[in-house]
RNA sequence: GCACUCUUAGCUCAGCUGGAUAGAGCAUCGGUUUGCGGUACCGAAGGUCACAGGUUCGAAUCCUGUAGGGUGUACCA
């Protein structure tokens, strides 16, 4: 069901009709409910090459137009505008079968790709906080929206195992001598610890220098410590993964160290491909119009970051053979990825095929607009963000004596971690947003709470009619029709998200989807004395419609819904 | 300095490949009598789309410049 596609292929047909040789514009919304419900704008720019006035084009195409199935009404307006209208039985008929289908009548895409999505990408000697939440959740959300339209996803967290940060929590762990899992229960704390030894203590920092060498070199003790101090950290991420109903699991993971092999490959081959230059002592490759470098091999022999990228890349185009590869990172990380894209294709490492993005995402702010931040200054960890949103959340919740402890719990954990992320995916995700608890917990407005409610309302009406729904969906009024229009345009907007990877335009829709249905709701009585029995039952079914939409719209973003609120 | 990016209603934000009178929500004001979940719905008011040029039949959207904010800028990731 590609409600547009499916348009432009009648516009496409009274084309050729006419015997115009150009392909059409895509149709889009229309504007404003009297203009219809789809609108073509191609006349205008047709005029001049067919040197023709645009309403003479119009009207030409008009003159060619199918209006015995999908559509039923076109009319020419202002200079050259097309106002389509749908036919009512097509639309109901299509949202029956939405209905049957399980899928909504959203198809899998025609030609699926292997799609590699690296995101959330916490580094291991510290605490996740509230910098990794947007990269989590957008990722997870791009990764779910490919899925479900059937390309083949792998996810990939590259967390940060390695580096000279990790040398000083060892040499840390082994100074205090104490068991690893009692000490990095607070991971944060024992990293300040840690870092408060290096800084004050000169015989720790040459020791903690030492160990960078040691695990370097496969030093199995050192290893052994390291390792344990991975899966350590990696669990606490894991606790919040849990929290976030976030998809990542263990077999997601590769580290930076997995591709430690690679790098000094990496570096021969940018050599062997005539590449490389050295620069101050440093391995470089230098870009044509960019006067920085990247440079993948410091003076000392070490690598870098750049390095890890492309060796990176190269496992993902020609191990994994990922046909896209989307980096769900940080805005400030613009110019980075722009040198390593380009250096992996000119080096040859990734085909010219591969589609390689950087989905940017702009910083998250407190209510004064400045970066987020505890009083203090410091930076707030994840999970402490996580549980206030649970606690914040039970407060919303009415009529608590109807509920165990247990039931708000699990409640409160919907509606709250809900809300922190439907605020997040509902903003365009290159801007920077204004993180307010008022705001994303209230009931009004493009919240999720809103949809929640919306879809709780629904299956109240379903308790109170528990037999059979069945017969035709039937439009009897503008906003029916308007409803159904929307229900069926579900496919397109999940395809379009899904090339721009961006989020919001699910959750614009789906509140739009949601206000449409309280409207309808509001002037087309459902259950009470008196609908004719055949409304009844299309209402039921528009009703059941909404709340599938909404629950599967919600769900690729993560985003639970339950039927009492 | 250079590069990238942003500036839309009092506030928070939409605005898809340029298209009709620029849209929501919050806040403000005013409505909705027997209510299928009113945590809802309807309406009003509120904008020289930062500014100045340019391209176009048509510009919030594309180009150039100006002002203001943000970010990045060679051996951290």
């Amino acid at each position: 069901m590609k409600l547009k596609s499916q348009i432009n292929d009648v516009i496409k047909e009274a084309f050729i009709k006419a015997g115009i040789e150009h392909s059409p514009l895509s149709v889009t919304e229309a504007t404003k409910p009297e203009f219809g419900d789809f609108q073509f704008n191609g006349a205008m720019a047709l005029s001049k090459k067919l040197s023709k006035n645009p309403r003479e084009i119009a009207q030409l195409i008009l003159d060619n137009l199918d209006l015995t199935q999908m559509l039923t009404k076109a009319e020419i307006a202002g200079p050259g505008f097309i106002n389509l209208w749908l036919n009512p039985l097509w639309i109901a008929a299509e949202c029956k079968e939405s209905l049957l289908d399980e899928r909504l009548g959203v198809e899998v895409c025609a030609n699926p790709l292997k799609v590699v999505v690296d995101y959330s990408g916490p580094n291991m000697a510290k605490q996740m906080h509230v910098g990794h939440l947007r990269s989590t959740i957008i990722g997870d959300t791009l990764a779910n929206l490919l899925t479900f339209l059937g390309d083949e996803v792998i996810r990939q967290n590259h967390i940060g195992d390695w580096g000279t940060q990790f040398g000083m929590l060892i040499a840390y762990l082994e100074e205090t001598g104490k068991d690893a899992s009692v000490s990095l229960k607070d991971l944060e704390q024992f990293y300040k610890d840690a870092k408060a030894c290096f800084d004050e203590d000169v015989l720790f920092s040459d020791k903690a220098r030492a160990y960078v060498v040691k695990i370097q070199s496969g030093d199995k003790h050192c290893l052994q410590l390291w390792e344990k101090f991975i899966d350590i950290s990696l669990g606490h991420c894991e606790e919040v993964y849990e929290k976030l109903d976030v998809q990542l699991t263990r077999d997601d993971v590769r580290a930076e160290s997995f591709y430690n092999d690679d790098l000094p490959k990496v570096v021969e081959d940018l050599h062997n491909a005539g590449k490389l230059t050295q620069s101050e002592g440093a391995q470089c490759v230098f870009l044509e119009d960019d006067e920085i470098p990247v440079i993948v091999q410091k003076g000392d022999g070490g690598y870098l970051y750049a390095t890890t990228d492309l060796a990176a890349l190269r496992y993902r185009a020609q191990v994994l053979d990922a046909k896209r590869i989307s980096y769900v990172v940080d805005a400030r990380q613009a110019g980075h990825f722009k040198q390593v894209f380009k250096v992996a294709k000119e080096a040859g490492f990734v085909p010219e095929d591969v589609k390689l993005e950087h989905i940017a995402f702009g910083t998250m702010m407190d209510k004064g607009g400045k970066p987020f931040k505890t009083r203090d200054g410091g930076t707030v960890k994840l999970i402490d963000l996580l549980d206030e949103a649970v606690v914040k959340a039970k407060e919303t919740i009415n009529n608590k004596e109807d509920y165990s402890e247990e039931a708000i719990e699990t409640l409160a954990k919907i509606i709250g971690i809900g809300a922190v992320k439907y605020a997040d995916l509902s903003i365009n995700r290159e801007s920077n947003y204004i993180f307010n608890w008022d705001k994303m917990l209230s009931f009004e407005g493009n919240t999720s709470l809103y949809l929640q409610y919306a879809y709780a309302r629904i299956q109240s009406i379903f308790r109170k009619h528990d037999s059979e729904v069945c017969g035709d969906i039937i439009i009897g009024d503008d906003v029916e029709h308007r409803l159904a229009t929307m229900l069926l345009r579900f496919d397109d907007v999940l395809k379009r998200a899904a090339v721009d990877a961006s989020p919001n335009q699910i959750t614009t829709y789906l509140y739009e989807l949601g206000t449409l249905f309280m409207r309808f709701y509001e002037q087309n009585p459902i259950l009470k004395i008196g609908v004719d029995e055949k409304m009844k039952m299309s209402r039921l079914q528009l009703a059941d419609l909404t709340a599938k939409t909404i629950k599967q719209g919600l769900e690729i973003l993560g985003i639970k819904v339950v039927d009492k609120l």
